[in-house]
DNA sequence: CCCCCCTGACTGACTAGTCAGTTGTTAATG
DNA sequence: CATTAACAACTGACTAGTCAGTCAGGGGGG
């Protein structure tokens, strides 16, 4: 009984943080009233208040949702060991792939993590930490590959990883968030497509391949 | 006097765009209030609404007048005859350099089309439509070069420009809008150093160089 | 006297957050 | 088993603050 209480509420509060990503990523965050929250979620306006200190609290709660997750996915795409050039860009393309198929699965998420919710500056704050970490993590493995003369030390890290990032962060928006915007070519591609050809820009640039 | 008149009546109007453009890209469109505006122009709120309709059309205007320049620049990097890599690479990095001090030199506009100003629906138009014609000009400066068979045609222009287009993008954003985001590394380059580093990184990619 | 530029107090709509009260369930007590 | 208490989840009308946009009026040049 108890047990059902608090699952019950647990289901509540996931509702409410589902439609308010939702939302937030269709309509911008001050753009989304709370009062279109719960009438979407069908219970009264104070109950999100129950639930949620404010909805800046709200919002922070999804960033680090989104992190955490994010997170997760690209912790598995460190290098360990050597490997020829051939498998790092079959490894590069995987984790893309991995990432972009995160994208695809929770493009609400992603919409906000990505474009920036533009709300208060704690929730800025928290956006670009989680930027931060995963340009961080390109890099480790950029260095990585450098230590295992596997690239040029003449490579800057700093700056691949941003670049990386970049692209992936482009490509992403061009995929998911603005339909019609690249006359419909990134739109149409399948994970995996997109993942290959990114890696390839990645190791080769214009010239190569 | 007449010519007085209409001269002095263009400054005030221009002070208050100026003010705008600062304003809206240090807190946001949301967080900015004509109050704000009319305060920093020492002027009233009556005078804020003689030059401008709405603080909806405010923002258009900025945005046209950097669509704009914007779009001045980047015209003159279209690609007319063949030259070998060396030459290519040099002109990529020449355009990008155009770019980046117009960047410097434009910080608060160029803040305003890359974060997005998450306003009106309209004001979203415009700025997508904007960075769409950017993308358009990297586009077809890469069909030209393939044209001329600088560049093997199994690339994607498409797709190479959404990524050139990123990359651009998110150097401008971690140079110029978040200090303290990239370590201070990218921070502190001069934009040579960063036109150079993108344009190598086009051509070759990682392995490149 | 008209018209351009300007003033600034005011209004009205909008919305985040509150609060007094309701319901239903579990637990303790006699 | 009835009674009471306690509490968690929920309700929705209300408040208080904010802010884009208005308007009646004022000066000064032509």
């Amino acid at each position: 009984m108890k047990e059902q209480c608090i699952k019950e509420s647990r289901n509540r509060k996931n509702e409410l943080l589902t439609i308010a990503i939702k939302l937030f990523a269709e309509k911008g965050y001050h753009k989304t009233k709370i009062s279109d929250i719960v009438k979407e979620a069908e219970v009264s306006q104070g109950t999100f208040y129950w639930y949620f200190k404010s909805k800046e609290a709200i919002a922070l709660e999804i960033i680090q949702e989104g992190q955490h997750k994010l997170t997760g996915v690209i912790s598995q795409g460190y290098r360990r060991e050597f490997a020829t050039t051939q498998d790092a860009v079959k490894a590069s393309e995987k984790l893309f792939f991995e990432i972009f198929t995160f994208a695809e699965e929770n493009r609400f998420l992603m919409e906000l993590l990505l474009k920036g919710l533009e709300g208060e500056s704690s929730i800025v704050l928290a956006i670009n930490e989680t930027k931060f970490k995963l340009e961080r993590a390109f890099q480790k493995n950029i260095e990585r590959a450098m230590q295992l003369q596997m690239l040029s030390n003449s490579n800057n890290a700093h700056m691949s990883a941003a670049l990386l990032m970049s692209m992936i962060e482009g490509i992403i928006a061009r995929w998911l968030f603005y339909p019609s915007f690249s006359d419909e070519f990134i739109l149409q591609q399948s994970p995996e497509k997109l993942a290959k050809e990114v890696a390839t820009f990645e190791f080769y640039g214009l010239l190569g391949n």
